[in-house]
DNA sequence: AACTATTTATAAGA
DNA sequence: TTCTTATAAATAGTT
């Protein structure tokens, strides 16, 4: 649709491409915008440039939205299968939140031009999630081994006695090898709540 | 664009709604690989039926292709703030490798017509690899405060007086508290590589 | 950034 | 449903 017929292969001539870009990108993201209301469906269209800028739109509010939306039994269709696959999700969180946290972090500031920092910020969150999920319940076990290990050391030192066959080994290496970051973070929970 | 101008809003009768949507569904996404190819950039639809089905496209193999390249540093524009922003990225596979699986799972067999069932499974995935990657550092861990248990179990048999106000708690908060789910999964390792 | 000749998408009809 | 066709909408090349 334009003054010539068009054959679908990269535009190698970078300003042409740049101005095609933008015209598509816009027509594509209308495209999505009036399919979602005309036919009430949820539309997520994501656009990576090739210069690290992220173009986004989304016709609910998050991904989560939707997928929780799934997750209970609609009206329609009430059949054996819909119970079997809506069965034992009273705690459904995980890609759901997760992919909210993805939704949250993505629109960010400035909700149609995005710069890679984002991305790079979301998955330190991610990970910082993640590796503070972990060394939670690491913690306590750890804290628990410590006092086990006290108890010992001072009942060792009132007795002559325990076996020549037992060693102390204080040192094992699962305590050795605990992931670092105690720092609480604002996702943490999420995690934790499964 | 059609025998008459079509105002955006919700299409009411079921059918019409049902045929304008495959019509513009298969619009959106043939748009979408247009803007790919043309403008080489990486692009991602997906459309959530109201019927749960989920219709989906992407330009590269998996979101995680697309964020893993913008993890190395490119060509273009080498600038300090750039330099600041892919630093310490050896290991950046949390979010990467989630969407990888988010990705692959969606795919599925059917890569035009997938049902909840697939988003169920997907859940029930990164659910487990979640617990899994928790379970198997505290596995490592209990089992180092049992084995220290039974030595302190040992030695209170073999002795006397370990003082009056020692009270033997095996019985702690931490343990009582580990996760279920003890199986090895697909997904586990790549939690466990963080 | 606007314009406009054409192509493309699609709403309604068969 | 699937095919057809009149028309609206998108956009390639131009200014």
């Amino acid at each position: 649709m334009g003054r010539r017929k068009l054959v679908i292969k990269r535009i190698e001539d970078k300003s042409a491409r740049q101005v095609t870009f933008t015209k598509r990108r816009n027509g594509l993201i209308k495209k999505a915008k009036e399919l979602a209301v005309l036919c009430d469906v949820d539309v997520n269209v994501t656009i990576f440039s090739s210069r690290g800028k992220l173009y986004h739109y989304c016709s609910s509010n998050s991904l989560a939205d939707i997928l929780r939306r799934y997750h209970s039994p609609v009206e329609a269709e009430p059949s054996a299968s819909a119970e079997e696959h809506y069965s034992n999700y009273a705690s459904c969180l995980s890609i759901g939140e997760l992919l909210h946290i993805v939704e949250r972090d993505l629109r960010g500031p400035d909700i149609d031009n995005l710069s890679i920092t984002d991305l790079v910020h979301l998955e330190e969150q991610l990970q910082a999630a993640l590796i503070g999920a972990r060394s939670t319940k690491e913690k306590e076990l750890i804290e628990d081994n410590r006092l086990l290990e006290e108890k010992l050391n001072r009942i060792a030192e009132n007795t002559i006695d325990v076996g020549a066959n037992e060693k102390m080994d204080f040192n094992n290496a699962a305590r050795g090898q605990m992931i670092p970051g105690d720092q609480q973070h604002g996702l943490l929970d999420l995690f934790q709540s499964n």
